[in-house]
RNA sequence: CGGGAGGUAGUUCAGCCCGGUUAGAAUACGUGGUUUGGGACCACGGGGUCGCUGGUUCGAAUCCAGUCCUCCCGACCA
């Protein structure tokens, strides 16, 4: 007994947090706002993050690291940008504790040490970077620069939830710096096909990429990308974005490059990200009321093996095959534990290592040994079967793949029962209050409609879908004529 | 930041309204034994500054004030 999970259908929000903590992925911590991610978790961060990586360096992107504080006047230069992220940035104005003469014991700040210019924690490092860029750009020579950060970031959030909104958050941010306009509108895209393509080959998470509107737009940037997947509870959640940053950054910090005829021009930009909220959306779209279900490609532990046996004898005779099985699971490249804690009986283990999503389940006791076959189980079907140790690694390596596919295309069924076309305005409201998911309806395009909808539906347009079907239409809120369908839907 | 709920053993919770032995239960943990194919059982044992700070009182887990953290709803949020 111990660890039991609210039912998705009795509480969602509930269900989530309890796959969180339960599963062992995170913690809360004493900081307002801020988790503490624990091995588990971090672990499956370590995956996404290597996988990610690759891809980047793959395409002829560089890592660095820039500072976590920027300056104020730095920060603000870039208006629009500043302002959006205003309301929520962490500053630092002292640099120094003293001994509180009232309180032993205590600290107080120093009022002697307040700084003379009051440090942002970055919420995202725009501002750091192209002050930088200045320095490193003269010629389009220098140019492209393809540079990527892992780090931190902080943002001030009213509200938080484990992963998918929290004050501190881990990332990646790529900034790139370019000679022309369509090289980095290329490099924006570029991006965006990659994150898809990890969000869909690594964590079976199927995604839309579209185009943001201008309300849902990045602050600072001409165009904003993005992938945006479907939970299980019909809300949307944004997985990732990239951005066309135009001249915005360029022009703010006075990045200027000259091109081959020796004329000046602003350097053209962007700047994309995927962050541990990636992590909520795997959670939210892959598991079940028994726990986790991880994605065998990133699965901290892709192969669990638990031993059954009723005497030392059998329990050695267990264990020798047990380690065999480990030897050529990981010949292969597949992670595997031989989990032989002789206090947890093989039930406990089983439905503990199905609350943390392993893949892969192998029984093996004396019964199998006589017969040689061990019961291999899968986490997303809950399918038991007898399978020959003959061979076994291999097949077991196959069926990681098979999971792998499976997952997705329950995940892309979903999805695709979830995008439902609405023509009128009831229509809309209903299908958000009873179905949930997407809606693909007409828009003015204006604004002011999309606020109103926002107002009163709760619903976002999450993006308007790259190579969209043009269709003539009229706008489901003011009638107006629209050419093509967008994407609305309640959003995390 | 507004409304609501909560914080007592590692965990889930009871006790609080109506202050008064040594603060309980289940589960987890330790030791020994029996067990082991879907969350085992018996015996013994260890484990708590009752979120924190202050106040009222002879006496506070219990009453009062403040504060911190969490959850839910809302506002806010590229």
């Amino acid at each position: 007994m111990g660890k039991v999970i609210t039912s998705m259908k009795e509480d969602y929000a509930q269900w989530y947090n309890d796959l969180v903590i339960k599963g062992e992925l995170a913690d809360y911590s004493a900081v307002r706002g801020c988790m503490v991610i624990k091995p588990y978790g971090y672990a499956l961060w370590e995956n996404m993050r290597d996988a990610l990586d690759k891809m980047f360096k793959d395409t002829g992107h560089v890592n660095a690291y820039f500072p976590l504080f920027v300056p104020k006047s730095l920060f603000e230069a870039e208006e629009a940008n500043a302002e959006g992220f205003a309301k929520e940035c962490a500053v630092v104005t002292h640099y120094r504790l003293k001994s509180d003469p009232d309180a032993k014991g205590k600290l107080i700040v120093d009022p002697e040490a307040k700084l003379e210019e009051e440090l942002i924690v970055r919420p995202t490092s725009e501002a750091i970077i192209w002050n930088t860029y200045k320095g490193w750009i003269q010629s389009y020579r220098d140019l492209p620069i393809l540079i990527n950060q892992w780090s931190n970031v902080v943002r001030w959030e009213m509200r938080t939830r484990l992963f998918l909104r929290t004050a501190e958050f881990l990332w990646q941010e790529g900034h790139t710096a370019h000679a022309s306009k369509p090289e980095a509108e290329a490099e924006a895209k570029l991006i965006l096909d990659l994150y898809a393509d990890f969000a869909e080959n690594w964590m079976a998470l199927p995604v839309i990429k579209g185009i943001k509107s201008a309300n849902e737009r990045f602050a600072g940037a001409e165009e904003t990308y993005c992938i945006e997947a479907m939970m299980q509870d019909g809300k949307a959640l944004q997985a990732g974005t990239t951005h066309f940053l135009g001249q915005n950054f360029a022009k703010a910090f006075d990045v200027k490059f000259s091109d081959r005829d020796n004329k000046l021009d602003y350097v053209w930009a962007t700047s994309w990200g995927v962050s541990t909220r990636l992590i909520g959306a795997l959670v939210m779209a892959h598991s079940d009321d028994d726990g986790l279900i991880m994605p065998p490609k990133i699965a901290p532990l892709q192969v669990v093996i638990v031993p059954v046996y009723k005497s030392d004898e059998q329990r050695s005779a267990v264990s020798e095959k047990a380690n065999e099985i480990v030897r050529s699971l990981k010949a292969l490249g597949i992670s595997v534990k031989y989990d032989d804690n002789d206090n947890a009986r093989p039930g406990w283990k089983f439905a503990e290592y199905e609350m943390k999503g392993v893949p892969v389940r192998i029984a093996i006791g004396a019964r199998d040994i006589e017969k040689n076959v061990v019961e291999v189980a899968r986490r997303d079907t809950k399918e038991k079967k007898a399978v020959s140790m003959d061979g076994l690694a291999v097949q077991i390596q196959n069926l990681l793949n098979e999971i792998q596919q499976n997952i997705y295309h329950k995940a892309l069924q979903y999805r695709e029962a979830h995008i439902t076309k609405a023509d009128n305005w009831e229509d809309f409201l209903n299908l958000l209050d009873d179905k949930g998911g997407f809606i693909a309806a007409h828009w003015d395009g204006s604004a002011e409609t999309e606020e109103n909808i926002k107002d009163i539906s709760k619903a976002t347009i999450r993006c308007i879908p790259l190579n969209n079907e043009k269709e003539e239409g009229r706008c489901i809120f003011t009638g107006n004529p629209s050419s093509q369908r967008v994407l609305f839907a309640r959003a995390y």
